[in-house]
DNA sequence: GCCAATACTTTACTTTAGTATACTATATGC
DNA sequence: GCATATAGTATACTAAAGTAAAGTATTGGC
């Protein structure tokens, strides 16, 4: 618990690819990332359409895609709460990305 | 330990998306296709152009792989052993996913 | 005064991923 | 007879990912 110099920065800094990797991994990054493709949304709407997560792994998820500047976060402090997510241009650029594996999925795995 | 009725099928059959990204995900797994794209390789080979990976996280991973039919193994008797991993159909259709991950890597992850 | 709605937080787990290191079998070369 | 090489196993962990369910603050509607 003492020293911190165990700094752990995930030394991805090797490789680019290996650094997207760990961006693009995660069970529902490329899921949230996909919804948010199709325009701004609210916290409870995200919810609902990423089907199957739990608030704690969306905020998780939020939160660490806002901290990569993949997605952006704006608050209006009305009540009940507003809070809009969208993506950056950083993270619409993830767009061939999503594709090229959306077609890999739909031509690979679907028996047909 | 007793019933194993929890079969625990990762139930993705919902969405070859959410199916492929299982696939993808995981630290090593597209290094190891990364590098299996140049050719037919040997464990040790692979092990030593892997960089970082261990011996355990390569012989789950290249098991999982299998299994998916992702990688094809061919062992020989020889001794010491000789055992070659390469790619199969499948494995190579992953090529424009790899080539979707570099391009975005390159171009928004590098600072220039 | 209670319910609903939003955007979370908190607590308490279980499961999977990943790391480190030592060990095994066997024939060949020295 | 000892080291070397290959393709793993085995053991023993730690850390991270993911799950489940309840709680919080606020206010407008009934």
């Amino acid at each position: 618990m003492a020293l911190q110099s165990k700094k752990k920065t995930k030394q991805s800094g090797e490789c680019p690819f290996q650094e997207a990797m760990d961006l693009i991994a995660g069970k529902w990054t490329m899921s949230i990332v996909n919804v948010l493709m199709s325009g701004t949304m609210r916290f409870k709407e995200l919810e609902r359409q990423v089907t199957g997560i739990n608030t704690r792994m969306l905020v998780k998820e939020l939160k660490q895609l806002e901290a990569k500047k993949i997605v952006k976060r704006k608050a209006y402090a009305t009540v009940p709460p507003t809070v809009e997510y969208s993506l950056t241009e950083k993270g619409t650029s993830l767009k061939p990305v999503l594709t090229a594996i959306q077609s890999w999925a739909i031509s690979v795995l679907q028996p047909r």
